[in-house]
DNA sequence: AAAATTAATTTCAGAGTGAAATAATTGAGC
DNA sequence: GCTCAATTATTTCACTCTGAAATTAATTTT
């Protein structure tokens, strides 16, 4: 359980017990000398708190240094799954839920399906057993689960904990999923939205480990974005940020689902690719991909379309503008966030040339040098990445103070 | 002095003693019991707290309060000039310094040019100079002043506390302006840019009070922005944010002086106004405007064109396409943002109109009813404004673990 | 004048810390 | 094998700071 109400001294114990727990986390192995050295505490109190963590079962010793003289040190490092939290996905009709311990690993992992679910309490409860099961399980302490961490699609209000409306074609709205987890089990909850947590992800375990500043982008059927501002997540009032595909880069240009014109989205997710392809190639007799298509009796998609690249000047086009905005879009957030690093992810850059074109034309469209000298990186599909990101929710909160 | 280096017990001491100072600030005037219900301390703790601060004559006791029944408490408040810093702003060839406490009064200020420096030695020695003959004549004594806090135009490290480039036209670069400082005077000292101070004023002291997600934005010769999120300045990586200016809105637009094409500036900035009009009434061969100008043999700028919206359409189109443009820029901004509030400032408001039609506009424009839900600012000239924000930067540093 | 009420302080024991001294452990030199 | 220097880890001890509970202070109500 993270500290709560501990006052005077004994939250100035908590809150060195915490900092040597993180320092032992981001450096193990470590010694006891390396702890002092790394952080403001004295040897006294290092001693007097690795012996109360390794009686807990949480830190071990584990061999020794190889030193020129004197006593040799001896190596500290987190027991696995000592410390460990629930992160919890929450997607259309699926939920997947993990016990992940500080260094990602998957404890114990478990999928359901809530297509029969139809009332909130259900919803509720189906996720209640899921956690009960699962802890049970895993036959971990559930002492050592120092949190809940929820990532769900649509709109998520976090400081709340209330998920508003998760699945558009679900009756399910406005489920206090906080309050309702906290109450029943007595655990801390954090609930997000997906990008939001992905990004997290990205910053806690992915790419972005020794960045603070980040923005994780997706490009897929839509485009959304997650950021990360010197650590946290970046929020804003309602929790409504990073909507960068709606970023307006064509002034009177084409016309997106969200009823305004010339955004990132309307001619860069796969959805606008495809449209914009599909209205070209109507309007004319013949095209390399346009007699592939009925040869086939196949279907248009965005894959398809990226294949043709080199022989359908259609295709080409549309793929080149769509690079293109992409790219202004990009600077034009570098130019207001100015992150350290940008990982990008989603179906648009399932083809490689793609993800270098945006790469090449976005630090040729951004505004100075020192913003354009940033990394770039491609997030490929990883398995259990939204539970983890979910996860960091926690630990993000745990460790807050240090 | 900010606190640096004070371990263990004493430093939880310190954090409720600036915890208590800060509770006093924000809610003057308040009662011993306040604090206790307002915070998270005990009773005797702030009893012997409060007794130090008045024995330090940093809070002051005054009168009593109407109750209904029981001992009556005593209102503390802090004392007038008892805390506060010096706040110093660089612009060009001006450098203005003021003492300025905690409500923000200023308490002695005072202007030199730096017309004839030419030197960074002579440039560093005038800004001593201008500090300790501040704090002489102030009398304030120098234990009192917690910190200095700088803004300056130009390109600012803020970590390494460096200038680079406060004014192209003096060859005094890379000036190392904290280390200087801190070494001479050793008290804590602050520099970053003049959107970052200003954005941190308008959240201390101005229309920010009380949010905590700012942007604000300067829009006269050139467009610029200072953020503020979650109550902090956004630096990203090199502390080039916010340069709102450069975003691009019309992909294949007009020139900007930045040398790339469709960036809000080129349409907004009053420069760019004035040059878009320039262009178009040199095709014609008459419009009101061109014929007040011939007629007075005056310059054509931003004013007059506002005051000939009405009467000559070339200014009107103009006028409404820059409104339109920043529209969409803001929405854009909002929409990564999501800030609680914006304040615009600058030459280009000067007209109410401009400025009611932007907020229109904006509104309209936005994505979503939620991030359009903001309060829009006009900030008017407001004297030692710049002093302010960069002594904020001291008060924030100050209060940051409370 | 006593009771009730609320604010502020004092008492006192306990939690926690860090400087300095001490103990533990090891390699190097002879 | 013994001693010394080096380095890590622990213990000792005095000190700071805190908060619960009791007490005192000051004021209104009865």
């Amino acid at each position: 359980m993270i500290n709560k109400n501990i006052k005077g001294t004994s939250a100035l114990r908590q809150k060195n017990r915490i900092q040597i727990i993180d320092y032992i986390r981001k450096n193990a192995p470590v010694t006891r000398i390396d702890i002092f050295n790394g952080t403001n505490i004295s040897r006294p109190t290092i001693t007097r708190i690795v012996k109360q963590l390794v009686e807990e079962k949480i830190v071990q010793e584990s061999g020794m240094v190889e030193t020129h003289a004197g006593r040799k040190p001896i190596y500290l490092k987190l027991r696995k799954s000592a410390l460990c939290c629930m992160g919890m996905n929450i997607y259309r009709n699926n939920i997947r839920a993990s016990i992940i311990d500080l260094d990602k690993n998957i404890l114990i992992s478990k999928k359901v399906s809530i297509n029969n679910v139809k009332t909130a309490k259900e919803f509720l409860e189906t996720i209640l057993d899921m956690i009960h099961s699962l802890i049970d399980e895993s036959k971990i302490s559930i002492k050592h689960v120092i949190g809940i961490g929820i990532g769900s699609s649509g709109v998520v209000d976090y400081d709340k904990g209330i998920l508003h409306n998760f699945n558009p074609h679900l009756n399910i709205r406005n489920i206090p999923l906080k309050a309702f987890l906290e109450k029943e089990l007595n655990i801390q909850t954090f609930v997000d939205n997906n990008p939001n947590t992905r990004a997290l992800g990205e910053y806690w375990y992915g790419y972005g480990r020794g960045y603070k500043d980040i923005a994780y982008i997706v490009c897929g059927e839509g485009i959304g974005s997650g950021i990360i501002v010197d650590g946290n997540i970046l929020r804003g009032k309602n929790n409504i940020t990073g909507e960068f595909g709606h970023m307006t880069v064509a002034v009177n240009g084409r016309e997106c689902n969200c009823g305004r014109y010339g955004c990132v989205e309307a001619y860069c997710s796969t959805e606008g690719i495809e449209k914009i392809l599909n209205e070209k190639i109507s309007e004319v007799d013949t095209s390399p991909i346009k007699d592939f298509i009925k040869g086939n009796r196949s279907k248009l998609n965005y894959s398809m379309i990226c294949e043709f690249y080199n022989e359908d000047r259609y295709c080409k086009e549309v793929l080149d503008q769509a690079t293109t905005i992409l790219s202004i879009g990009l600077s034009n957030l570098m130019g207001i966030l100015n992150p350290e690093i940008i990982v990008l992810s989603g179906e648009l850059f399932d083809n490689d040339f793609m993800f270098d074109q945006v790469i090449d034309k976005t630090k040729q469209e951004v505004f100075t040098d020192l913003i354009g000298d940033i990394k770039f990186k491609k997030r490929e599909q990883m398995d259990y990445v939204y539970e983890i990101g979910a996860a960091a929710l926690v630990y993000k909160a745990y460790f807050k103070n240090v």
